[in-house]
DNA sequence: CGTGTATTCAATAAAACTATTGAATAGTTG
DNA sequence: CAACTATTCAATAGTTTTATTGAATACACG
């Protein structure tokens, strides 16, 4: 084998990797496995996408080693198989939220645009926490809260939020996360609860970049086989 | 807008990067731009492409916000615009060298199978740096040396080795480096420095990922204008 | 052991991507 | 301003990707 020959097999294997990336619906449904493990009909739900279609670019995801499957019952359940995978598509993420402007004015336009929210980095989120005074509003469903969360957070998903203010202190400053920074569950409830005259601000990035840089995770073992 | 057209458009935007990104020639590309800037027809030559097709895939990278470019007499250049492109790229290529294993495979196949090629990563690399009693030698072609490079290192174009071993101190230990992991000029360097018997050994990764951990960089200011 | 169910497969048509070819363009340089 | 030249554009044919549909499969569970 030669030089130019090597040099193609290389870039050849690299780019099925990113062949695999380059479908907007394969990186939701990294974004949503970076939660944690879900079916394919779960997936499917969440994503908009019939099952079969689904199914197929949950293939592609496999083939391409992006995803890993195991069988819990009837249930194939498909989940990120490193960090290094969610360490990829974040280091996109965040080049696209810089580069890409249409990015940057999408999430701005759609949030709240009655009130405007705030967000803090993991940083400042973490000087926050060491100070006291903050409650941590963990907003996604519970499985997502039961498989992975941030130590002394609280969970009431978005769609319980309305009837369980009060559960919530109204000293503290409330600081909201959910999936990512472009899960809107955080914008909607910080909207909610100033509103409801707290004081509210949103976590920028969510759970799984809490995660990847190494900061505690709490987890609820809940045996929930076949329904997650 | 709803949120799942907004989810949509987010995704859509997102994966106009990793569509870019998604062509084997491409991160070819990308990687060649990590060394500094080229012409369109230095990048055709490079990665052995024609002229117009380099330029249609250079149309794609600028579509993307992946590659800027500048005119310099007759001719455009190119270059990566942030540390951010380097990193995504940096991002995939180790998620597929950890992961991918026809890529580690064809790796050590191509490497000069006589001499087992040892490797430093650059945390080790600095901690002999420190220590003295090594040299560094960069083997790429003097333009990407002068465009910049590890202070102290010595150039030496690997094809300009042969004939230039004496410049090479025998009692140190040589740690050559080039382009990034997969650029076999260092493997062979290497390999011609072992047989001459001197002690040598290469860098893991090349001179983009030393410089985007913030490490010194050198650079020879030369007027190369629309040669290079 | 057969039934039920989640998932995958296969076929297909539409859309997108790719390399090639040759012409067009834009900007420099004399 | 005219000639030159590096680059881009346009057209095209071949290939790959994608969503849809409906059937097949594989496995668990009674």
């Amino acid at each position: 084998m030669n030089k130019k020959d090597f040099k193609n097999k290389v870039y050849s294997e690299l780019s099925k990797i990113t062949k695999a990336l380059s479908n907007p619906h394969r990186l939701e449904i990294i974004e949503l496995l970076a939660q944690g493990d879900y079916s394919v009909e779960q997936i499917a739900l969440q994503t908009s996408l019939s099952v079969a279609n689904t199914s197929q670019h949950l293939q592609v995801l496999k083939n391409a080693q992006l995803v890993d499957v195991t069988r819990i019952g009837n249930f194939m359940h498909y989940r990120l198989p490193h960090t290094n995978v969610f360490k990829a598509w974040k280091s996109i993420r965040e080049l696209g939220i810089e580069r890409i402007a249409a990015i940057d004015k999408l999430v701005n336009d759609f949030r709240q645009p009655k009130y405007k929210i705030e967000s803090v980095s993991i940083d400042e989120f973490r000087r926050r926490i060491a100070s006291g005074r903050v409650t941590i509003l963990d907003v996604r469903p519970e499985t997502e809260f039961n498989a992975g969360h941030i130590p002394n957070s609280i969970s009431i998903p978005f769609d319980q939020l309305q009837d369980r203010l009060r559960e919530l202190p109204k000293r503290n400053e409330i600081i909201a996360y959910c999936r990512g920074p472009f899960c809107v569950f955080a914008d909607e409830a910080v909207a909610m609860l100033i509103q409801a005259g707290y004081k509210a601000i949103r976590l920028q990035e969510g759970f799984p970049d809490w995660a990847v840089v190494g900061l505690p995770v709490k987890v609820n073992h809940k045996n929930n086989y076949g329904r997650n």
